[in-house]
DNA sequence: GTCTCTTCAGTGACAATGTCACGAAAGCCG
DNA sequence: CGGCTTTCGTGACATTGTCACTGAAGAGAC
Protein backbone atom coordinates (compact mmCIF):
# COMPACT_ATOMS: atom_id res chain seq x y z
CA UNK A 1 0.00 0.00 0.00
CA UNK A 2 0.90 3.14 -1.31
CA UNK A 3 0.62 6.42 0.87
CA UNK A 4 -1.31 8.04 -1.51
CA UNK A 5 -3.48 4.19 -1.32
CA UNK A 6 -3.36 5.06 2.62
CA UNK A 7 -5.30 8.97 2.12
CA UNK A 8 -7.40 7.49 -0.01
CA UNK A 9 -8.30 5.14 2.50
CA UNK A 10 -9.45 7.11 5.48
CA UNK A 11 -12.87 6.71 6.57
CA UNK A 12 -15.29 9.14 5.41
CA UNK A 13 -16.99 10.73 2.35
CA UNK A 14 -14.59 13.55 1.28
CA UNK A 15 -11.46 12.06 0.18
CA UNK A 16 -7.83 14.61 0.88
CA UNK A 17 -6.81 15.91 -2.48
CA UNK A 18 -3.19 14.98 -4.46
CA UNK A 19 -1.73 18.49 -3.14
CA UNK A 20 -2.55 17.44 0.45
CA UNK A 21 -1.81 13.63 0.23
CA UNK A 22 1.67 15.09 -1.25
CA UNK A 23 2.25 17.79 1.25
CA UNK A 24 1.08 14.91 3.70
CA UNK A 25 3.78 12.11 2.28
CA UNK A 26 6.33 15.32 2.52
CA UNK A 27 6.60 15.79 6.17
CA UNK A 28 5.96 12.32 6.92
CA UNK A 29 8.02 9.70 8.74
CA UNK A 30 7.03 6.06 8.93
CA UNK A 31 7.27 4.40 12.16
CA UNK A 32 7.09 0.47 12.87
CA UNK A 33 5.73 -2.05 15.53
CA UNK A 34 5.93 -5.44 16.18
CA UNK A 35 2.35 -7.33 16.62
CA UNK A 36 2.00 -7.12 20.37
CA UNK A 37 4.07 -4.37 20.81
CA UNK A 38 2.80 -1.00 23.02
CA UNK A 39 2.62 1.65 20.68
CA UNK A 40 1.32 4.03 22.99
CA UNK A 41 0.79 4.17 26.82
CA UNK A 42 1.00 6.15 30.39
CA UNK A 43 4.86 5.20 30.01
CA UNK A 44 5.18 6.04 26.38
CA UNK A 45 3.71 9.51 25.41
CA UNK A 46 4.49 10.18 22.14
CA UNK A 47 5.13 13.83 21.25
CA UNK A 48 3.79 13.97 17.70
CA UNK A 49 0.79 13.01 15.80
CA UNK A 50 0.33 9.38 14.54
CA UNK A 51 -1.49 8.17 11.27
CA UNK A 52 -1.87 4.55 11.11
CA UNK A 53 -0.89 3.30 7.85
CA UNK A 54 -1.05 -0.67 7.62
CA UNK A 55 -2.39 -2.94 10.51
CA UNK A 56 -4.36 -2.41 13.72
CA UNK A 57 -3.88 -1.41 17.13
CA UNK A 58 -6.23 -2.12 19.91
CA UNK A 59 -6.58 0.40 22.01
CA UNK A 60 -7.90 -0.51 26.09
CA UNK A 61 -8.36 1.19 29.49
CA UNK A 62 -6.93 -1.34 32.43
CA UNK A 63 -8.13 -0.25 36.07
CA UNK A 64 -6.15 -0.33 38.93
CA UNK A 65 -7.45 -3.55 39.68
CA UNK A 66 -6.36 -5.36 36.99
CA UNK A 67 -9.59 -5.77 34.75
CA UNK A 68 -9.33 -4.16 31.38
CA UNK A 69 -11.74 -2.81 28.78
CA UNK A 70 -11.45 -2.59 25.03
CA UNK A 71 -12.15 1.27 23.56
CA UNK A 72 -12.42 0.52 20.10
CA UNK A 73 -9.30 -0.59 17.50
CA UNK A 74 -7.97 1.78 14.67
CA UNK A 75 -7.80 0.69 11.34
CA UNK A 76 -5.58 1.56 8.33
CA UNK A 77 -6.07 4.90 7.17
CA UNK A 78 -7.38 6.54 10.63
CA UNK A 79 -5.40 8.57 13.11
CA UNK A 80 -4.72 7.93 16.89
CA UNK A 81 -6.61 10.72 18.01
CA UNK A 82 -5.92 9.47 21.58
CA UNK A 83 -1.84 10.61 21.20
CA UNK A 84 -3.35 14.10 20.44
CA UNK A 85 -5.29 14.20 23.69
CA UNK A 86 -2.61 12.71 25.74
CA UNK A 87 -0.32 15.43 24.32
CA UNK A 88 -2.40 18.53 24.83
CA UNK A 89 -4.03 16.94 28.49
CA UNK A 90 -1.55 17.14 31.40
CA UNK A 91 -3.33 14.54 32.82
CA UNK A 92 -2.68 10.79 33.49
CA UNK A 93 -4.76 8.52 31.99
CA UNK A 94 -4.03 4.80 31.82
CA UNK A 95 -5.52 4.04 28.11
CA UNK A 96 -2.88 2.37 25.94
CA UNK A 97 -2.47 1.10 22.09
CA UNK A 98 -1.19 -2.34 21.08
CA UNK A 99 -0.69 -3.38 18.02
CA UNK A 100 -3.05 -6.59 16.99
CA UNK A 101 -0.77 -6.88 13.57
CA UNK A 102 2.92 -5.69 12.48
CA UNK A 103 1.96 -2.05 12.41
CA UNK A 104 3.29 0.51 9.91
CA UNK A 105 2.33 4.08 11.00
CA UNK A 106 3.23 7.63 9.32
CA UNK A 107 4.48 10.35 12.45
CA UNK A 108 3.84 13.80 11.56
CA UNK A 109 5.45 16.28 14.05
CA UNK A 110 3.75 18.49 15.73
CA UNK A 111 4.92 21.47 13.44
CA UNK A 112 4.26 19.58 10.46
CA UNK A 113 0.29 19.15 11.89
CA UNK A 114 -0.01 22.37 12.46
CA UNK A 115 0.94 23.36 9.46
CA UNK A 116 -1.21 21.17 7.56
CA UNK A 117 -4.02 21.70 9.52
CA UNK A 118 -3.73 25.79 8.76
CA UNK A 119 -3.32 25.33 5.02
CA UNK A 120 -5.50 22.76 3.99
CA UNK A 121 -8.87 22.34 4.85
CA UNK A 122 -8.90 18.12 3.62
CA UNK A 123 -6.77 17.87 6.04
CA UNK A 124 -8.40 19.65 9.18
CA UNK A 125 -12.14 18.20 8.09
CA UNK A 126 -10.01 14.47 8.48
CA UNK A 127 -8.43 15.37 11.26
CA UNK A 128 -12.34 16.72 12.92
CA UNK A 129 -13.79 13.95 11.47
CA UNK A 130 -11.51 11.33 13.28
CA UNK A 131 -12.09 12.97 16.26
CA UNK A 132 -15.84 12.76 16.06
CA UNK A 133 -15.62 9.62 15.19
CA UNK A 134 -13.82 8.13 18.10
CA UNK A 135 -16.26 10.67 20.73
CA UNK A 136 -19.54 8.48 19.01
CA UNK A 137 -17.26 5.12 19.82
CA UNK A 138 -16.60 5.93 23.35
CA UNK A 139 -20.45 6.73 23.71
CA UNK A 140 -21.20 3.83 22.94
CA UNK A 141 -18.69 1.69 25.47
CA UNK A 142 -20.42 4.10 27.92
CA UNK A 143 -23.78 2.64 26.69
CA UNK A 144 -22.69 -0.89 26.23
CA UNK A 145 -20.98 -0.94 30.10
CA UNK A 146 -23.49 1.32 31.92
CA UNK A 147 -26.52 -0.02 30.32
CA UNK A 148 -25.77 -3.50 28.60
CA UNK A 149 -26.30 -7.03 29.28
CA UNK A 150 -23.29 -9.02 29.24
CA UNK A 151 -24.59 -11.97 27.16
CA UNK A 152 -25.76 -9.53 24.48
CA UNK A 153 -22.86 -7.80 24.50
CA UNK A 154 -20.54 -10.97 23.99
CA UNK A 155 -22.74 -12.23 21.26
CA UNK A 156 -21.78 -8.95 19.55
CA UNK A 157 -18.14 -9.02 20.55
CA UNK A 158 -17.64 -12.64 19.25
CA UNK A 159 -19.53 -11.86 15.75
CA UNK A 160 -17.38 -8.93 15.08
CA UNK A 161 -13.83 -10.72 15.90
CA UNK A 162 -14.78 -13.89 14.08
CA UNK A 163 -12.47 -14.47 10.94
CA UNK A 164 -14.51 -15.97 7.30
CA UNK A 165 -14.49 -19.71 9.00
CA UNK A 166 -16.96 -18.21 12.06
CA UNK A 167 -13.88 -18.72 14.23
CA UNK A 168 -12.81 -16.73 17.20
CA UNK A 169 -9.11 -17.23 18.55
CA UNK A 170 -9.36 -16.11 21.61
CA UNK A 171 -8.89 -17.22 25.41
CA UNK A 172 -11.70 -16.41 28.04
CA UNK A 173 -9.48 -13.97 29.68
CA UNK A 174 -8.78 -12.13 26.39
CA UNK A 175 -12.86 -11.82 25.50
CA UNK A 176 -13.08 -10.54 29.22
CA UNK A 177 -10.92 -7.73 28.36
CA UNK A 178 -12.67 -7.05 25.56
CA UNK A 179 -15.71 -6.19 27.55
CA UNK A 180 -14.56 -5.25 30.66
CA UNK A 181 -15.84 -8.24 32.47
CA UNK A 182 -14.24 -10.89 34.55
CA UNK A 183 -12.56 -14.23 32.90
CA UNK A 184 -15.01 -16.23 35.11
CA UNK A 185 -18.07 -14.40 33.63
CA UNK A 186 -17.40 -15.24 30.69
CA UNK A 187 -16.67 -18.63 31.02
CA UNK A 188 -20.44 -18.94 32.41
CA UNK A 189 -22.15 -16.88 29.77
CA UNK A 190 -20.17 -18.82 26.73
CA UNK A 191 -20.84 -22.19 29.14
CA UNK A 192 -24.79 -21.35 28.52
CA UNK A 193 -24.05 -20.34 24.34
CA UNK A 194 -22.73 -23.97 24.24
CA UNK A 195 -25.52 -25.57 25.87
CA UNK A 196 -27.79 -23.54 23.95
CA UNK A 197 -25.81 -24.53 21.00
CA UNK A 198 -24.74 -21.50 19.85
CA UNK A 199 -20.89 -22.17 20.02
CA UNK A 200 -18.75 -24.56 20.67
CA UNK A 201 -15.24 -24.42 22.21
CA UNK A 202 -11.74 -25.31 22.38
CA UNK A 203 -8.57 -23.81 24.02
CA UNK A 204 -8.59 -20.75 23.34
CA UNK A 205 -10.59 -21.50 20.50
CA UNK A 206 -14.51 -20.15 20.01
CA UNK A 207 -16.52 -21.76 16.99
CA UNK A 208 -19.48 -19.97 16.25
CA UNK A 209 -21.99 -22.66 15.37
CA UNK A 210 -25.22 -20.74 14.67
CA UNK A 211 -24.75 -17.09 13.54
CA UNK A 212 -28.15 -16.38 13.35
CA UNK A 213 -29.20 -16.84 16.59
CA UNK A 214 -26.12 -15.34 17.79
CA UNK A 215 -27.21 -12.00 15.70
CA UNK A 216 -30.81 -12.27 17.23
CA UNK A 217 -29.21 -12.01 20.79
CA UNK A 218 -26.97 -9.14 19.44
CA UNK A 219 -29.55 -7.24 18.41
CA UNK A 220 -32.00 -7.74 20.94
CA UNK A 221 -32.06 -4.42 23.15
CA UNK B 1 -19.11 38.81 31.22
CA UNK B 2 -18.07 40.22 28.03
CA UNK B 3 -17.04 38.19 24.86
CA UNK B 4 -13.21 39.44 25.77
CA UNK B 5 -13.98 38.01 28.94
CA UNK B 6 -14.92 34.46 27.63
CA UNK B 7 -12.01 33.93 25.35
CA UNK B 8 -9.81 34.65 28.00
CA UNK B 9 -11.31 32.20 29.90
CA UNK B 10 -11.44 28.73 28.09
CA UNK B 11 -9.08 26.06 29.75
CA UNK B 12 -5.72 25.66 28.98
CA UNK B 13 -2.34 27.10 29.05
CA UNK B 14 -2.76 29.21 25.97
CA UNK B 15 -4.86 32.16 25.79
CA UNK B 16 -7.22 33.43 22.53
CA UNK B 17 -5.16 36.71 21.21
CA UNK B 18 -6.94 40.12 20.82
CA UNK B 19 -7.13 39.96 16.75
CA UNK B 20 -8.76 35.73 17.16
CA UNK B 21 -11.31 37.41 19.45
CA UNK B 22 -12.27 40.13 17.40
CA UNK B 23 -13.33 37.85 14.80
CA UNK B 24 -14.84 35.37 16.81
CA UNK B 25 -17.14 38.32 17.98
CA UNK B 26 -17.84 39.42 13.97
CA UNK B 27 -18.65 36.15 13.33
CA UNK B 28 -21.12 35.22 16.38
CA UNK B 29 -24.68 34.79 17.06
CA UNK B 30 -25.84 34.33 20.62
CA UNK B 31 -28.16 32.15 21.16
CA UNK B 32 -30.29 31.89 24.64
CA UNK B 33 -31.82 28.64 26.67
CA UNK B 34 -33.90 28.38 29.49
CA UNK B 35 -32.95 26.31 32.35
CA UNK B 36 -33.52 22.81 32.18
CA UNK B 37 -34.85 23.54 28.20
CA UNK B 38 -32.60 20.79 25.76
CA UNK B 39 -29.54 22.40 23.99
CA UNK B 40 -29.25 19.77 21.32
CA UNK B 41 -30.38 15.99 21.43
CA UNK B 42 -31.24 13.30 18.89
CA UNK B 43 -34.14 15.20 17.89
CA UNK B 44 -32.19 18.71 17.58
CA UNK B 45 -29.52 18.08 15.81
CA UNK B 46 -27.53 21.66 15.60
CA UNK B 47 -25.39 22.66 12.49
CA UNK B 48 -23.60 25.05 13.86
CA UNK B 49 -20.74 25.12 16.39
CA UNK B 50 -21.75 26.10 19.91
CA UNK B 51 -19.88 27.87 22.32
CA UNK B 52 -20.96 28.35 26.25
CA UNK B 53 -21.03 31.61 27.60
CA UNK B 54 -22.93 32.05 30.06
CA UNK B 55 -24.80 28.85 32.37
CA UNK B 56 -23.96 25.38 32.48
CA UNK B 57 -25.03 22.11 30.32
CA UNK B 58 -25.48 18.99 31.55
CA UNK B 59 -24.95 16.26 28.78
CA UNK B 60 -26.12 13.14 29.21
CA UNK B 61 -26.58 9.56 27.70
CA UNK B 62 -29.87 7.58 28.08
CA UNK B 63 -30.21 3.68 27.38
CA UNK B 64 -33.70 2.66 25.51
CA UNK B 65 -34.80 0.76 29.35
CA UNK B 66 -35.44 4.38 30.48
CA UNK B 67 -31.66 4.65 32.60
CA UNK B 68 -29.57 7.68 31.87
CA UNK B 69 -26.06 8.52 33.06
CA UNK B 70 -24.16 12.02 33.25
CA UNK B 71 -21.21 12.38 30.48
CA UNK B 72 -19.91 15.54 31.93
CA UNK B 73 -21.06 19.30 32.01
CA UNK B 74 -19.99 22.35 29.38
CA UNK B 75 -19.08 24.90 31.85
CA UNK B 76 -19.00 28.35 30.62
CA UNK B 77 -15.70 29.24 28.18
CA UNK B 78 -15.61 25.70 27.32
CA UNK B 79 -16.99 24.45 23.66
CA UNK B 80 -20.04 21.91 23.17
CA UNK B 81 -17.83 19.23 21.21
CA UNK B 82 -20.17 16.84 20.74
CA UNK B 83 -22.60 19.01 18.60
CA UNK B 84 -19.72 19.12 16.31
CA UNK B 85 -19.12 15.61 16.20
CA UNK B 86 -23.07 15.02 15.94
CA UNK B 87 -22.71 17.20 12.63
CA UNK B 88 -19.95 15.22 11.13
CA UNK B 89 -21.33 11.59 12.24
CA UNK B 90 -24.02 10.39 10.22
CA UNK B 91 -24.53 7.55 13.16
CA UNK B 92 -27.52 8.55 15.43
CA UNK B 93 -26.69 8.07 19.00
CA UNK B 94 -28.69 9.75 22.46
CA UNK B 95 -26.69 11.66 24.20
CA UNK B 96 -28.25 14.94 25.16
CA UNK B 97 -27.56 18.30 26.33
CA UNK B 98 -29.37 20.17 29.29
CA UNK B 99 -29.23 23.86 30.38
CA UNK B 100 -28.71 23.06 34.13
CA UNK B 101 -29.07 27.48 34.12
CA UNK B 102 -30.38 29.73 32.05
CA UNK B 103 -27.77 29.20 28.74
CA UNK B 104 -26.39 32.04 27.19
CA UNK B 105 -23.82 30.44 24.09
CA UNK B 106 -22.10 31.30 21.06
CA UNK B 107 -23.09 29.87 17.83
CA UNK B 108 -20.44 30.33 15.23
CA UNK B 109 -21.84 29.06 11.90
CA UNK B 110 -19.88 26.27 9.66
CA UNK B 111 -18.46 28.71 7.28
CA UNK B 112 -17.01 30.96 9.93
CA UNK B 113 -15.40 28.11 12.16
CA UNK B 114 -13.83 27.27 9.38
CA UNK B 115 -12.03 30.15 8.39
CA UNK B 116 -11.48 30.59 11.57
CA UNK B 117 -9.77 27.52 12.44
CA UNK B 118 -7.62 27.87 9.74
CA UNK B 119 -6.16 31.04 9.80
CA UNK B 120 -5.80 31.01 13.53
CA UNK B 121 -3.92 28.91 15.18
CA UNK B 122 -4.77 29.99 18.78
CA UNK B 123 -8.43 29.12 17.90
CA UNK B 124 -7.84 26.05 16.21
CA UNK B 125 -5.37 24.96 19.61
CA UNK B 126 -8.68 25.97 21.74
CA UNK B 127 -10.74 23.26 19.30
CA UNK B 128 -8.49 20.64 19.42
CA UNK B 129 -8.12 20.88 23.20
CA UNK B 130 -11.68 20.76 23.39
CA UNK B 131 -11.89 17.48 21.59
CA UNK B 132 -9.17 16.05 23.97
CA UNK B 133 -10.58 17.28 27.19
CA UNK B 134 -13.96 15.19 26.61
CA UNK B 135 -12.15 12.51 25.16
CA UNK B 136 -10.74 12.39 28.90
CA UNK B 137 -13.80 12.97 30.42
CA UNK B 138 -15.26 10.38 28.47
CA UNK B 139 -12.38 7.65 29.48
CA UNK B 140 -12.86 8.55 32.93
CA UNK B 141 -16.84 7.84 32.35
CA UNK B 142 -15.68 4.18 31.51
CA UNK B 143 -13.42 3.59 33.75
CA UNK B 144 -16.16 4.59 36.68
CA UNK B 145 -18.56 2.73 35.23
CA UNK B 146 -16.54 -0.58 34.39
CA UNK B 147 -14.60 -0.84 37.69
CA UNK B 148 -15.65 1.81 40.35
CA UNK B 149 -17.76 1.01 42.85
CA UNK B 150 -21.23 2.52 43.22
CA UNK B 151 -20.41 3.86 47.42
CA UNK B 152 -17.29 5.48 46.08
CA UNK B 153 -18.95 7.08 42.90
CA UNK B 154 -21.71 8.00 44.92
CA UNK B 155 -19.92 10.25 47.56
CA UNK B 156 -17.45 11.15 44.42
CA UNK B 157 -20.47 12.87 42.96
CA UNK B 158 -22.51 14.37 46.30
CA UNK B 159 -18.87 16.24 47.34
CA UNK B 160 -18.66 17.76 43.87
CA UNK B 161 -22.28 18.47 43.37
CA UNK B 162 -22.73 20.14 47.21
CA UNK B 163 -22.73 23.64 47.68
CA UNK B 164 -21.13 25.81 50.07
CA UNK B 165 -23.25 24.52 52.95
CA UNK B 166 -22.60 20.75 51.91
CA UNK B 167 -25.94 20.75 50.67
CA UNK B 168 -26.78 18.62 47.54
CA UNK B 169 -30.40 19.40 46.22
CA UNK B 170 -31.18 16.31 43.68
CA UNK B 171 -33.31 13.13 44.55
CA UNK B 172 -32.32 9.67 44.59
CA UNK B 173 -33.44 9.65 40.96
CA UNK B 174 -31.47 12.43 39.82
CA UNK B 175 -28.33 10.89 41.93
CA UNK B 176 -29.00 7.76 40.11
CA UNK B 177 -29.18 9.15 36.44
CA UNK B 178 -25.74 11.11 37.50
CA UNK B 179 -23.88 7.28 37.96
CA UNK B 180 -26.01 5.79 35.29
CA UNK B 181 -27.70 3.34 38.20
CA UNK B 182 -31.13 2.65 39.34
CA UNK B 183 -32.94 4.83 42.37
CA UNK B 184 -33.33 2.02 44.59
CA UNK B 185 -29.44 1.14 44.43
CA UNK B 186 -28.69 5.10 45.30
CA UNK B 187 -31.11 4.42 48.19
CA UNK B 188 -29.57 1.82 50.24
CA UNK B 189 -26.28 3.44 49.53
CA UNK B 190 -27.48 6.26 51.00
CA UNK B 191 -29.43 5.24 53.78
CA UNK B 192 -26.11 3.13 54.50
CA UNK B 193 -24.19 6.48 54.48
CA UNK B 194 -26.81 8.37 56.94
CA UNK B 195 -26.49 5.32 59.44
CA UNK B 196 -22.82 5.40 59.25
CA UNK B 197 -23.28 9.54 60.03
CA UNK B 198 -21.78 10.49 56.94
CA UNK B 199 -24.87 12.19 55.76
CA UNK B 200 -28.63 13.45 56.57
CA UNK B 201 -31.20 13.61 54.40
CA UNK B 202 -34.79 15.27 53.96
CA UNK B 203 -36.98 15.11 50.68
CA UNK B 204 -35.36 16.37 47.95
CA UNK B 205 -31.52 17.39 49.96
CA UNK B 206 -28.88 15.59 50.96
CA UNK B 207 -26.39 17.18 53.81
CA UNK B 208 -23.16 16.29 54.07
CA UNK B 209 -22.58 15.81 58.01
CA UNK B 210 -18.84 14.51 57.35
CA UNK B 211 -17.33 15.56 54.15
CA UNK B 212 -13.47 14.30 55.65
CA UNK B 213 -14.84 10.69 55.94
CA UNK B 214 -16.93 10.97 52.12
CA UNK B 215 -13.68 12.33 50.82
CA UNK B 216 -11.80 9.28 52.08
CA UNK B 217 -14.47 6.57 50.77
CA UNK B 218 -14.01 8.77 47.41
CA UNK B 219 -10.21 8.31 46.95
CA UNK B 220 -10.04 4.85 48.41
CA UNK B 221 -8.91 2.99 45.24
C1' DG C 1 5.98 -42.55 25.21
C1' DT C 2 5.26 -40.01 30.09
C1' DC C 3 6.54 -36.40 33.31
C1' DT C 4 6.41 -31.78 34.56
C1' DC C 5 5.11 -27.17 33.95
C1' DT C 6 2.32 -23.51 32.46
C1' DT C 7 -1.77 -21.73 30.75
C1' DC C 8 -6.58 -22.12 30.29
C1' DA C 9 -11.18 -23.37 31.73
C1' DG C 10 -14.92 -24.97 35.19
C1' DT C 11 -17.25 -24.38 39.54
C1' DG C 12 -19.33 -23.32 44.05
C1' DA C 13 -19.96 -19.86 47.49
C1' DC C 14 -20.62 -15.45 48.32
C1' DA C 15 -20.75 -10.14 47.57
C1' DA C 16 -22.28 -6.26 44.90
C1' DT C 17 -25.46 -4.33 41.89
C1' DG C 18 -29.79 -4.16 39.06
C1' DT C 19 -34.89 -5.19 38.61
C1' DC C 20 -39.50 -5.60 40.10
C1' DA C 21 -43.40 -4.91 42.87
C1' DC C 22 -45.10 -2.85 46.39
C1' DG C 23 -46.34 0.47 50.08
C1' DA C 24 -45.33 4.36 53.16
C1' DA C 25 -44.18 9.09 53.83
C1' DA C 26 -43.78 14.05 52.45
C1' DG C 27 -45.37 17.84 50.42
C1' DC C 28 -49.12 20.31 47.44
C1' DC C 29 -53.62 22.01 46.83
C1' DG C 30 -58.55 21.73 46.80
C1' DC D 1 -58.95 17.82 56.55
C1' DG D 2 -58.67 14.56 52.39
C1' DG D 3 -57.09 13.41 47.95
C1' DC D 4 -53.04 13.61 44.79
C1' DT D 5 -48.30 13.42 43.13
C1' DT D 6 -43.68 12.81 43.99
C1' DT D 7 -40.20 10.83 46.62
C1' DC D 8 -38.34 7.31 49.35
C1' DG D 9 -37.98 2.51 51.74
C1' DT D 10 -37.91 -2.35 51.35
C1' DG D 11 -38.04 -7.32 50.41
C1' DA D 12 -37.46 -10.82 46.91
C1' DC D 13 -35.09 -12.11 43.27
C1' DA D 14 -31.88 -11.87 38.91
C1' DT D 15 -27.55 -10.64 37.09
C1' DT D 16 -22.85 -9.73 37.46
C1' DG D 17 -18.33 -9.58 39.99
C1' DT D 18 -14.96 -11.75 43.33
C1' DC D 19 -12.51 -15.37 45.54
C1' DA D 20 -10.62 -19.77 46.12
C1' DC D 21 -9.82 -23.75 44.34
C1' DT D 22 -9.79 -27.78 40.99
C1' DG D 23 -9.01 -30.03 36.87
C1' DA D 24 -7.95 -30.21 31.84
C1' DA D 25 -5.08 -29.13 27.66
C1' DG D 26 -1.11 -28.41 25.55
C1' DA D 27 4.24 -27.57 25.34
C1' DG D 28 8.62 -29.04 26.17
C1' DA D 29 12.17 -32.13 28.53
C1' DC D 30 13.69 -36.49 28.95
Amino acid sequence: MTITDWTQRFHGTSHLPDAVRARLRAAARIVKFRNGAQVFGPDNVPDSLMFLYEGRIRVSQSSDTGREIVLYRVEAGESCVLTTACMLAEEAYNAEGIAETDVTAIVLPKLAFDRLAAEEDAFRDFVFQAYSRRLIDLLRVVDDVAFGRIDVRLAERLLALADAANEVQATHQQLASELGTAREVVSRVLHDFQKRELVSQSRGKITLTDTTALQALAHST
